[in-house]
DNA sequence: CGCGCAATTTGATCCTGATCAATGCTGTGC
DNA sequence: GCACAGCATTGATCAGGATCAAATTGCGCG
């Protein structure tokens, strides 16, 4: 029996592109890996050997100047791709940040699979596609925004990709707090900042009631409306 | 007779995965169409009606902020694809740098298409994971570059990407001018910088001998050593 | 050829966010 | 319950690039 049939992303995924059968001959040429947090699958540079999809957890992908200026360049969640299929070499690094769990194939293996599957690069495709809007989404956000607008665009951003699915009781979503799967460092990283810009923003977020901050890693929006105007 | 037959991108656009047949019925769906240089093609936040292929001259995708503040977030040339197909709508404007002539089809008439044609849909996901593979590069840049590296890293850029294609004769690529296909403003908006900012670094790399600048549009790399230094 | 406009360069000043430095907090292991 | 290590916050100062303001250049056009 394959695992695919218990895992809790095979309908986001793009395994969702899959019959049974084909499901079970990809599965074959897989296999699951679990990786600690702050553990890396693959590093800046490298050849391309591998590629996988995420089960659970959180990573992310960054890349880094000579002299360890870091950005990171995104962010996976549960069911989406990871690595460069159809191409040589890795652009950037992956690591967790969160304990996770990933389902792992070798590049030429998925590539050879993928190529006689058109459903599944197809949903390969609309995933990228999607990642691509989304990273030039973010460009804007690093190339000409304020210090305080970006981390309010990270807040709401953080807010509607945390939020677990399924969950989309406003009054709910009110009250929970967001716990980032980020240090502040990671945050920085992510907005083109430093550490203690990121925490000045918070901290004067916090004093301004816009939002609380019960502990290091969790954010509660308490005034969503004032945050969407410091967004720009 | 199809167009398509002198077509001088027929065998570098995703047209070169498709038969003589296929191009036929692709061609059918589609028509030329002629842009001014500062001609818009689609708008940030449209419905995706459009997508194209640039068959010739060069084009920004452009997104901005309420109050003015622009980014670029990808510059198109010839055989590059445009628009997002297999999406409701367009997240950034498509604007002629230069006179240019693409080859545009309806989006859904496309996406019906490409469905189809699994070799197209190929080729438009390697397309897009190398565009994604370049504007996750270009993040690292906007984050946490200086002006002075911007700059180098954007001239380094260019005279890969202007060089015209079979000329790689590095004596004659010495020699030639790049002739820049944008205004100060939209090397500013690249970089995520000012204007005067790029007027000045590009004035003291000039003074210092690392580049020469005969006419507002052209420069002439005298030091790519150097450059290459500077862009870290 | 010279006029007029827009793009670019240059100059002076300001301000945001970086840097350097010290202090405070929190969770962990003993 | 306490000491320690690693993060995070806070403070003081600095500097790179933005902003504001002029001067200059180059170019299209009559």
């Amino acid at each position: 029996m394959s695992n695919c049939d218990l895992c809790v992303v095979r309908n986001r995924a793009i395994c969702a592109a899959l019959d049974a059968g084909e499901l079970q001959a990809l599965n074959a040429i897989g296999r699951r890996r679990n990786l600690a947090a702050g553990e890396s699958l693959m590093w800046e540079g490298e050849d391309s050997v591998l590629v996988a999809n995420v089960v659970e957890g959180v990573l992310k992908l960054s890349t880094g100047t000579e002299d360890g200026r870091e950005q990171i360049v995104g962010v996976v969640y549960p069911s989406d791709f990871i690595g460069r299929p159809f191409g040589t070499t890795t652009g950037y690094g992956v690591t967790a940040l969160t304990d996770a769990r990933v389902c792992i194939f070798g590049r030429k293996d998925f590539d050879a699979f993928a190529r006689e599957h058109p459903a599944l690069e197809h949903k390969l495709l609309e995933r990228t596609l999607g990642e691509l809007d989304r990273t030039r989404r973010w460009m804007l956000l690093l190339g000409r925004k304020s210090a305080s607008e970006k981390v309010a665009t990270f807040l709401l951003e953080m807010s509607e990709r945390l939020m677990p699915m399924g969950c989309n009781d406003l009054a709910e979503q009110a009250l929970r707090a967001l716990v980032l799967p980020f240090s502040r460092q990671q945050i920085a990283d992510i907005l083109g900042l430093t550490i203690e810009t990121v925490s000045r923003q918070f901290t004067r977020l916090k004093a301004d009631g816009v939002i609380d901050l019960p502990s290091r890693r969790e954010v509660m929006i308490l005034d969503r409306r004032a945050l969407q105007a410091e967004a720009g």
